[in-house]
DNA sequence: ATAGGGCTAGGT
DNA sequence: ACCTAGCCCTAT
């Protein structure tokens, strides 16, 4: 499994795991883990600079002792945040942090289009062309472009009953949404095209 | 691999 | 209290 890089990295830090997070604990920050840091918060999110060093500290050089000076692991919520957290009821219990990973304007961009462009269901291609790195799963494509057909007030194909969403939290352009809609009756009119006529070559 | 239901953290 | 939106799980 690949946490357990991620338990190397943190069982340091986690002092006492079920008092997570600290108000103020005392962190060795080995460069490894300073790296972690700014890559699973973010520049905005987690940088380095919410750390003040402690006041006496005679560990030469690779290694300081710093201490957390902001509450950091509140507030809003932004993209690329929080990738990982350990969340121990036990000893050894890590796993996924969820709902923390949110997707930036750019993003929901290249989905779009890249749903123009390969057709709604092609998850796999999508990713491969527009995500080749940012998204770790092509089911998180389907589960945005979800979201986003229900945000932008498409109804759902399949007949459950299920009410039109009423706010946005991120919110998109007008541009954006209608595109999406755009994109979403093509496809909704396509499939039914070819559910109708059995024998049409529609390759 | 994809669709769709379920779960739930965090925002309102 | 309610809702949104990202993540997970399962069936196909």
């Amino acid at each position: 499994m690949e946490a357990a890089e991620e338990v190397q990295i943190w069982a340091p830090i986690l002092a006492d795991p079920l008092d997570w997070p600290p108000s103020s604990v005392t962190i060795p920050l080995p460069s490894q883990v300073e790296e972690y840091f700014s890559y699973v918060y973010g520049t905005d999110g987690m940088g380095i600079s919410k750390f003040a060093p402690e006041p006496d500290d005679d560990l030469g050089g690779t290694m300081s002792n710093l201490i957390v000076k902001e509450k950091w692991w509140r507030g809003l919520r932004g993209p690329r945040k929080r990738r990982i957290f350990p969340w121990g009821t036990g000893s050894m219990n890590f796993h996924r942090r969820k709902n923390n990973e949110h997707w930036t304007h750019e993003e929901v961009k290249k989905l779009v289009k890249g749903v123009k462009a390969y057709g709604v269901g092609r998850w796999t291609m999508v990713k491969s062309r527009y995500f080749s790195a940012s998204v770790p799963d092509p089911a998180h494509l389907k589960d945005k472009w979800r979201n986003l057909l229900r945000a932008c007030g498409v109804p759902c194909a399949s007949q459950r009953k299920e009410k039109a969403q009423k706010t946005m939290f991120r919110p998109l352009d007008t541009e954006l949404i209608q595109q999406i809609q755009g994109v979403a009756i093509d496809s909704a009119s396509t499939s039914k095209m070819k559910k109708h006529r059995g024998k049409g070559t529609t390759s």
